[in-house]
DNA sequence: ATTTGTCATTGCGCTAGCGCAATATAGGTA
DNA sequence: TACCTATATTGCGCTAGCGCAATGACAAAT
């Protein structure tokens, strides 16, 4: 099914979900995938489709979104390489919560739900890589849930662009850019607040130095600023 | 360590996180497990503490809470009789995201990291149910992260009500009590308004007919009614 | 019977952030 | 070069819901 594996194992090895897998078992995993390319803005899925395939992407990005009844979305996540998505649907024999477009050109490794039931089956220890991720999207969701609930935009927004730039883990030390493309209606989407709100305080920010943006990349100029400023120490 | 293990074993056989499990499977894993009584408004760990012990709820009903930096509270989720909770953190090493506190008398079982690790690569299916059951979660927090960004406040309080009285699996119709002990403030921290704004929303409520409460037992009288009210259909 | 504590109600003023409209900017393309 | 479309900015009025304070209701404790 995949052409290049040796270079797809190099990926593969990197991916939370494979940790402590043997090769041999990598290998016979990745003979099951399929390796699909997307252009920018294509759509993988849509909130509602039955779930049957579960993703991991090899390079590029992903957008997850849910709309309401009104038509109002929500960004929930930008899954990007070596990130899974898919997997809180497929096992559960329904429909998939969120609608799936990429943000640029983007490939992705696929499994169909069955054989995701298989490998884990097999592989006990994938079950408890996929139980790691999906703690780890609980306690980020509890976060923003948490956020939303007592602290004002301009926290949430700080957070969300810290959230995005990876400056969580990473530290707070330095200039961090976010290496996608982002509209304000974007960052309005995912941290609960109207383009218009974002836009003033963006540019805010931008006339403090803060961050720095052109061509809708956003750049952190002052992490540990921003991170002030989303604790609420004004 | 447990003594009544054939009423246990009852219990357990209705519980998610056990299914398709085989009694003789289940009778080995209730062995390892240790039966603790807490009383009313007993703390079982707080928000920080290092994870080690995985939960599911016999009887009683526990609170999950969060805090933030200025010390503004948030109930992420209400477990009760064979739900589990603590799977989140067990795995990653980490400390508790949430505090635990039960409502009422409530009995737990509990297993330790280790054992839980050790459960789920003995017998795969409990890694598939967990998968399944942390899904739900992800789900339900998606959908709250939706709502807190998109809707307001009303159509929140209702939406809240109804998920407590787990009025969504069981269908709108009939009247349907939330059977624990519940305040305005407990509401506002779940719906991420304000006392007082909550109050307001119930009074006028109780006085359209549409729940009944007193000493802090609220029933909805009119579930397909409070459904329109969160969908925002007026 | 009185006190104490917890929880709920309601009035009132205030403001964060929404929502709309008008205008500006910037790539892409013909 | 001019045009088109998508995105961003900014001013302005408005309101949902907050935050405080005063009061009330009720249960448990002494």
């Amino acid at each position: 099914m995949v052409e290049d594996t040796s270079q797809l194992l190099d990926v593969l090895t990197g991916v939370e979900f494979f940790r402590g897998m043997s090769p041999t078992g990598l290998d016979a995993i990745l003979r099951l995938a399929d390796l699909t390319s997307f252009d920018a803005d294509e759509y993988l899925f849509f909130q509602g489709d039955p779930a049957d395939v579960f993703y991991i992407v090899v390079d590029g990005r992903v957008k997850l979104t849910q709309v309401n009844e009104e038509g109002v979305q929500v960004i929930l996540n930008y899954p990007g390489p070596g990130e899974a998505f898919g997997i809180v649907a497929v096992l559960r024999e329904m429909a998939f919560p969120v609608t799936a477009q990429t943000v640029e050109p983007t490939r992705c490794l696929a499994w169909r739900d069955s054989q995701l039931k298989q490998m884990i089956l097999e592989y006990p220890q994938l079950g408890l890589n996929a139980i790691r991720i999906l703690s780890k999207f609980i306690v980020e969701f509890q976060e923003r849930i948490k956020e939303l609930s007592t602290e004002r935009v301009e926290q949430r927004v700080a957070r969300t662009l810290l959230r995005l730039a990876g400056a969580e883990e990473a530290g707070v030390s330095g200039s961090r850019a976010i290496d996608f493309r982002l509209t304000r209606q974007d960052i309005a989407e995912m941290s609960g607040a109207t383009l218009f709100t974002i836009s003033r305080i963006l540019s805010a920010w931008e006339r403090e130095g803060l961050l720095g943006s052109d061509a809708q990349h956003i750049t952190l100029l002052q992490p540990a600023r921003l991170q002030e400023l989303a604790e609420g120490r004004e």
